[in-house]
Formats: structure tokens, sequence, C-alpha cells
DNA sequence: CTAGTTTCTTATCATACATCAATTTTTTTA
DNA sequence: TAAAAAAATTGATGTATGATAAGAAACTAG
């Protein structure tokens, strides 16, 4: 009772739900705790769920035809993730979720999510507002990748994710930025000096 | 009262309206006719509305520190287009709306599209699925820019877009695609030997 | 139909970033 | 703490694409 609150208040912050809305929304949230490297997604799956993240740190994955890997998210606290043009498509999943730092999370099935948006708008509006705010990161970032160098692309990445850069690799923000670790590792060597 | 049917059936389709619904939802739409060249929007205002493209073809287009142009989006027949990273957030538009072939559109304001949805949740779940295809998509590009060669992206794009390719230039096309028009000159004359 | 403008193409040269190949540094594990 | 593995760095060289400049082709308007 008092749990279910807690976790309800730590996703859905400020959304006044009714008791029993609260009750209802937790049954359909399941906690996982997994560790680094573990896998919650394999590309060419059915992607069911969407995941909330209370602690760690997770990315998705996309591995084009000559093998290289490509950082599409990374989720921190409070993030959610998922390969959501997959889990929105009902299409199978292009992309592999892979855990980065031990993590503890919530998982919410899409069929979950659908329903309980009719039932309570409040939700509805919620994941509405989150998809908004999604889409506007990747709008910015589709202009970053159009008008900016490598140098500007990473300097903004520090700069607007810093809690990020703390909780992976330098070889996960290049693949996340579109270049190579040894491109990367220049960058980083030429800031130091300025 | 004929008319009013048809635009809500242009926009939103297969959507069961009741005839109070349709009628208070066109009264939020306003009819606007413009022609090619027109500027819709312009960076540093305001964003308080969206537009569905009746006929025609816009584009959203960003402008970097050194004068260079980048499309963000083209807008076709049935598509929706702004600056929703400002329309969403209420921050200043950074991206202009041109209209590049004459065009017939339909906007509405933020504010009435929000109490729209609250009265009307098939409206809010209409545009929640709007998002997440747009999601989807944007997602796609972020990809595809990564791990795609110029020439690659502009395969996919034709492939994926024909309709777009033949309302815009090929300079709109380049500036999408993040490659200059010299670069997209040789690699058409590239694919065309193939 | 002609002149003017816009758009596209072609060529040369420059550059940001990739690739390949070691080597060093850091982290993990036994 | 030592050995092994993972991650980051550095150097030499290659390549896709950009910048600049000029001309050709395709529209547009008088």
């Amino acid at each position: 009772m008092h749990t279910k609150n807690t976790i309800i208040l730590e996703i859905f912050k400020d959304i006044p739900f009714s008791e029993d809305e609260s009750i209802h929304i937790e049954s359909k949230l399941e906690k996982l705790t997994i560790k680094k490297g573990d896998i919650l997604l394999n590309a060419g799956k059915s992607v069911n769920h969407q995941y909330f993240v209370s602690d760690g740190c997770l990315r998705t994955c996309y591995t084009d035809n000559s093998g290289k890997e490509h950082t599409i998210q990374f989720a921190i606290k409070n993030w959610w993730i998922s390969d959501y043009t997959a889990f929105f498509s009902t299409t199978k999943a292009v992309m592999s979720i892979e855990c980065i730092q031990d993590a503890v999370i919530y998982k919410i099935s899409r069929e979950d999510m659908d329903a309980l948006c009719v039932e309570i708008p409040q939700l509805e509006t919620f994941f509405r507002k989150k998809m908004e705010g999604a889409f506007a990161n990747f709008q910015k970032r589709i202009l970053g990748g159009l008008s900016q160098s490598a140098k500007e692309r990473y300097a903004s990445f520090i700069n607007t994710y810093p809690n990020i850069e703390q909780s992976v690799k330098n070889y996960h923000i290049a693949s996340y930025l579109g270049v190579t670790t040894e491109t990367l590792s220049r960058i980083r060597k030429e800031l130091t000096k300025d």
C-alpha cells in the first residue's frame, strides 16, 4: 500500500490519481532488477513493453549491416526506454535494449498502457506529453546532426546530459554521436586544451 | 454542414465523432490558402498553431549560425506540420515554416487542441498516435544519419517519399539529407548509371 | 520568343572524419 | 596484487563529402 504510492509518485510525479487508480496502475507495472550487460530486448523480437528506469543506465542500440553499433537513446533515472518504433507499430524490433549500469526498472505492456489510457485520461495526457518531449529531443538531435561538427555535437552532448556522461563509456558516446572512438578521443584531447 | 463533415473526415478519417463533436472540432479549424514562397512562421516567434496540409507542400527549415538552411520536415497532403519543439513547450520557434508549393491548409491552436483533447478522448488518442508515428520516423532518420552514406540516405528518401520528391527541389532534398547540392548532384549521376 | 532568374551540374582542391595498426591506460577478476 | 581484459589514445594514411568557381540547363515573366 505504501510502496504502491511510492512508485506511482516516482513515475507520475504530481498527477493526482485517486487511490483506486494508483492501485490499478501499479498492478500493471512489473519491477525488474537487472545487471550490467543484460539484454532486455533483442533486435528481431516483438516489442510489447516499455520500461521506466528507477535507477541505473540502459541504452537502445542498433547494429547496422556492416556490424557497427549505433546508440539511439540512453536512459537514466526517471527516463523511459524502448524500441518505440516497434513498440508503437507492432513491427519487430530493429534495436536491442542493453543494460549499461546495474538497474532497477518497471515495465508496462503496450496492451495495459492502451487500456489504462482509455480508463484514465490523465494517463493518456501524461504519455502524450512524454512523447512530445521525446519528439522535441529527437528533433534537436537531427538538427545537430545536420548542422554541427562532431566536436560541437560532443560539447552539446556533455552540456545537455552531464549525468549520462558519467554513467557510460566513451565508446557509447561515440556511437551516439555518430563518430568512431578514435575521433572522439581526439576531440576530447582538443577540448581539454581550450 | 456538409463541408464540416468533409474536412473532419479528411483530417480524422475513420474516427466516429458525434455530429456535435464534429461541429465543435471544425469550429476550431481555420482554413488558409497560401502561395509558394509564403512564410507561415518565422524563427524566433511564438508557435501557437499546427497545420494540417489538405493540398500543396510545405517544409520546416532551420537556419544555422553560418547561414546554412536545413530541412527538418516536409509536409504534403494529409500531413501535419509545425515547429513541434516550440509548439509543445511554448519556447520560441527555432525554425521557420515555408510554403514550397501553393497549398490549402487548416490551422488549429495549441490551446484549442488541448481543450478538445480533454473534451474528446478519441481526439487525444488521435494526436498521441500521430505523435508516435512522427517519433518513429524521426528515429529512423537519426538511425539513417548514423549508419548510412549520403548515397544510401538519398536512395532511402526517394524510396520512402516518392510523392515528396516530385514536389520539392533537389536543393530542398539536399538540405534534408544533410549534404550540399553539389554532392546530391553527383549522387544522382551515380545512381542513374546503375 | 527572348532575357533573366533559378536550379542543376561539373571540375578542382581542401578537410573532417574513417580506417588500420600499435601502444598505453584503466578496469576487472582471480 | 598480478594478470587479463576492456577501454582509450596516438600516429599514419585513405576517403567521402565540403568549398569554391564556373558554366549549362531549366524555368519564369515580360
